[in-house]
DNA sequence: GCCGCAATTGCAATCGATTGCGTTAAGGAC
DNA sequence: GTCCTTAACGCAATCGATTGCAATTGCGGC
């Protein structure tokens, strides 16, 4: 900026009210020094101008990862999540911090906002440590958080309808003539616990019992997704469905099923969770809960906004629908097999 | 700061000092600060302290978008590339700034740089504009491209061996017999163009005309295709595989198949592009040349960071691997059917 | 010719951190 | 008691921008 108000032969104020398009300087000179901004590919530092303005465009969006299993940023619901905010951010004329943390710290997600560079942050995913979201809005982190919707929280949550995602998951198998329906899910995080409170629900509004040994507590993408499975189908009264707690787990619990040399839906229905892009196209089609995700994105940011806006911090349930394709087609001894009522629409794959 | 040097009865020149851990200051000072630190929940003004030393710990991520169609960042290819830069970025000790720029203006990728956010840019594709690039290297901007290397090109490109993958694709559909083979995709594009030329090779390499009426100029999944991929079909010498230059466009070309009452692979074969996770999901799973998005994400950054040391920027072309799976199944009529070979890791999904 | 007003422009403090250099105080040697 | 050494700390300039206030200039009016 200084070389420019030399060549300009004006003072460095001149120049910053200048590219600020301050009415104060003259048309004339205003123009001189676009000018020679542009030809210097000049453009205003931005750690100094916030760093003086004390303002900021920047919206940190913080991924917990499990430490011990120093998982990579694979999971296709969170990258389309991170897609969907990514679009949301940038309409809203913001950047987007991207940063990893260990998910046993989650106080460790205000950094970014402690140390200057974001405005704000959104934190995907509640994990184990509630109590740790609770600390950060007690001393006024701005702060939205993906998940579960929990009684007393002090936070900003948006999330979609666990519980009455798990519901219609369940009432869904339990209307195609399933009668032992096994949850698979992670019941230690609150937004599958939100889950399976919906697939209890619709226990016992059917008046069944509903077997906790049916519930199995693996988390995302275990290995021993097989071993729980084939004990599954081994029990007295064995399973004939499963709903899994994220679409993930359901597809492999598709393949560990084949495996076992089970039909899917004719030996066992499945019922998933997310729609993620992959619930379309395996095989079968998978049956699923659907997360509004573009809504998602644009619902956390407008969250935040409203936050740094001084409005007290309002949770959100997003709603869910269940998009039914092939791996809860009626069971063959229920009713006639139904048609596949999956979208088809081919370009909107991601 | 000037905080804690008050409650610790200090100068901030001091507290400074002590939290960087410098050896001039008293370790009782020191650990007297620290606390106070810890318990004012502070940590030090990123802005602040980069524009005083001037250096930056920031990789800027830009994603180009065509502004007509305004597309959302759904790209699963990308999506994983993302995920795969965020991984490589934290493990450096790096943040991530993720932004997003019009397509047709790829200069304004070096805002990031040039206003002072990040220490360099990578850049997710070249798209139509080659020049805008080397004029970007031409300013010293630390730029890494992931897309095609050129070439005379002055900047540094990590990307696919595209002609040796178009080749091998190629080259695979007419071991299984194929005789026609139609390539699908935007070969205005500098990767697409690539593969496409590997595509031509392996038909010099066989001796075989190569029917330029049988490649169509699709971008990602068009809506048209359904149209072209009619149009193959009732070409008076009909197509009996396909190359597509994305996995995106070849299962929409698989759906657009299935609705024209094609068998696949036994009437059309089909290759993709990418290796996303769809392709090991989809029906029939598919059979593609596999970028490896893991090294992709590390070699980037890699060569980002060597450009910033001073290193001449050198173009990284990485191996491309041919992952088998149903839709290239041997024809019938050439030989009998062989076994699948795709991965069979569920937990790999992502 | 002097004054006042308006239109521009410049001066200098400021944001929050870092760091070279000067200052202070303590301790030892004579 | 004086001088020197050394450890520990404070002063003030600095990074690159912004902005209230002061200063300059040109102009008309008297």
């Amino acid at each position: 900026m200084a070389d420019i108000a030399r060549l300009a032969g004006v003072a460095v104020s001149t120049v910053s009210r200048a590219l600020a398009g301050s009415p104060l300087v003259n048309q004339q000179t205003r123009e001189r020094v676009a000018e020679l901004a542009k030809s210097l590919h000049y453009s205003v530092n931005v750690r100094a101008q916030s760093l003086r303005l004390k303002h900021n465009n920047t919206v940190a969006v913080v991924l917990p990862y499990d430490a011990p299993t120093a998982q990579h940023l694979s999971d296709p619901f969170f990258l389309a999540l991170i897609g969907s905010l990514g679009d949301a951010i940038t309409e809203r004329g913001c950047e987007m911090l991207l940063s990893r943390i260990d998910a046993d710290h989650l106080d460790q997600a205000a950094q970014p906002y402690l140390s200057g560079r974001a405005m704000g942050v959104v934190l995907v995913g509640q994990w184990h440590h509630h109590d740790q979201l609770d600390e950060l809005a007690l001393r006024r982190i701005p702060l939205v958080v993906w998940g579960a919707r929990l009684p007393h929280q002090l936070y900003c949550t948006v999330g979609s309808d666990n519980v009455q995602g798990g519901r219609m998951a369940t009432d869904h198998l339990f209307d195609r003539g399933a009668r032992r329906i096994a949850f698979l899910g992670d019941v230690t995080l609150p937004e599958i616990a939100q889950r399976h409170d919906g697939y209890m629900q619709a226990h016992q509004a059917r008046g069944v019992d509903c077997d906790p040994g049916l519930s199995c507590p693996v988390s995302f993408a275990d290995r021993a997704l097989d071993a729980e499975v084939s004990a599954l189908l081994k029990l007295a009264k064995p399973i004939d469905a499963i709903f899994a707690a994220s679409d993930l787990l359901a597809i492999s619990a598709i393949a560990a099923l084949l495996r076992q040399g089970k039909r899917v839906p004719e030996d066992v229905a499945i019922v998933g969770y997310d729609d993620i892009a992959l619930a379309r196209y395996c095989q079968p089609p998978l049956t699923t809960v659907r997360q509004p995700i573009e809504a998602a994105g644009k619902t956390l940011v407008d969250a935040l906004i409203a936050q740094l806006a001084g409005e007290r911090p309002k949770s959100v349930q997003l709603p869910t629908e269940l998009v039914q394709r092939a791996t809860t087609h009626a069971l063959p001894t229920v009713r006639p097999a139904a048609k596949q009522r999956g979208r088809a629409r081919p370009s909107a794959l991601g």
